[in-house]
Order: C-alpha cells, then sequence, then structure tokens
DNA sequence: AGGTTGACAAAGG
DNA sequence: GCCTTTGCCAACC
C-alpha cells in the first residue's frame, strides 16, 4: 500500500463521481487542495485492479486530453458514450448539463435534469 | 542535486 | 473561439 495520502483523496474523489457525469481536473485539485497536474498525474500513475472511473475526469476545456502513450483518449470517450454522456461535434462534454459539482449535490437548481 | 516532462488551469493576444 | 505564455506540483533521468 504506501499510497501517498494525496493520490488516495484523489482517487477517493474520482470515484465519488457517478456515473453518465463528468468532472475536470481543476475541480478535484480544488478539492484535495492540489495542483491540476497532480490530479492528472495521478491518473496516470493508477495502479492495476484500481476502480477508479478515470475516464469520467477530464479537463476544463470540457474535452478529454490527448494524452501522449496509447489511445485511451479514444477508449475515455467511448467510456462515456457507453454511460450515456453524449459528445459534441468537436468532441466536446457539456460540462454545464453533465459537469458533476461537488457542492451541487445541496442544490438541484444547477441540476440539469438527468433526463436528456 | 538539478533539469525536463507531463492525462492541467487561468490569463492574455 | 483558438493559440501562446506562466504557474503549479510530482515523477523521472
Amino acid at each position: 500500500m504506501t499510497a501517498s495520502p494525496l493520490y488516495s483523496s484523489i482517487y477517493a474523489h474520482v470515484r465519488r463521481v457517478p456515473a453518465g457525469r463528468v468532472t475536470t481536473y481543476g475541480r478535484i485539485a480544488r478539492q484535495v487542495a492540489c495542483t491540476a497536474r497532480t490530479v492528472g498525474f495521478a491518473m496516470a500513475a493508477l495502479p492495476a485492479g484500481h476502480d477508479v472511473p478515470w475516464q469520467r475526469v477530464i479537463n476544463s476545456q470540457g474535452k478529454v486530453s490527448p494524452r501522449r502513450s496509447g489511445d485511451g483518449d479514444l477508449i475515455q470517450r467511448q467510456l462515456l458514450e457507453a454511460e450515456g454522456v453524449q459528445f459534441d461535434a468537436r468532441g466536446r462534454v457539456d460540462l454545464v448539463r453533465y459537469g458533476w459539482d461537488p457542492d451541487g449535490g445541496r442544490a438541484g437548481r444547477n441540476r440539469t435534469k438527468e433526463r436528456l
């Protein structure tokens, strides 16, 4: 185990993201009191056998980041679509619609009707 | 011990 | 709306 508490916190927050919803690195970074880069790094450092939906984590632009190795970005899009997340013509996700707010849980006003 | 890279974000042009 | 620069923090060489 020996996993840094920081990483554990990041993973914990990502796990809190419900299916069909997406969040941004900056938002998680804000929750764990860290920078967005650290969050991205934590995702890249995901160990095998993790139950963390890293695919639900995208950048503030509402788009998946073109990572350097592998075609994970394509996988991410496929997984999100499988969860019910729709992408824009340019491959962009509507954060206002699918964006998961850590504080939005209390006031459902901003929470767009989950049903399309 | 120091420099570079990286699944980012915010601000400026 | 897109591209460039700066700041950030952690891992890798």
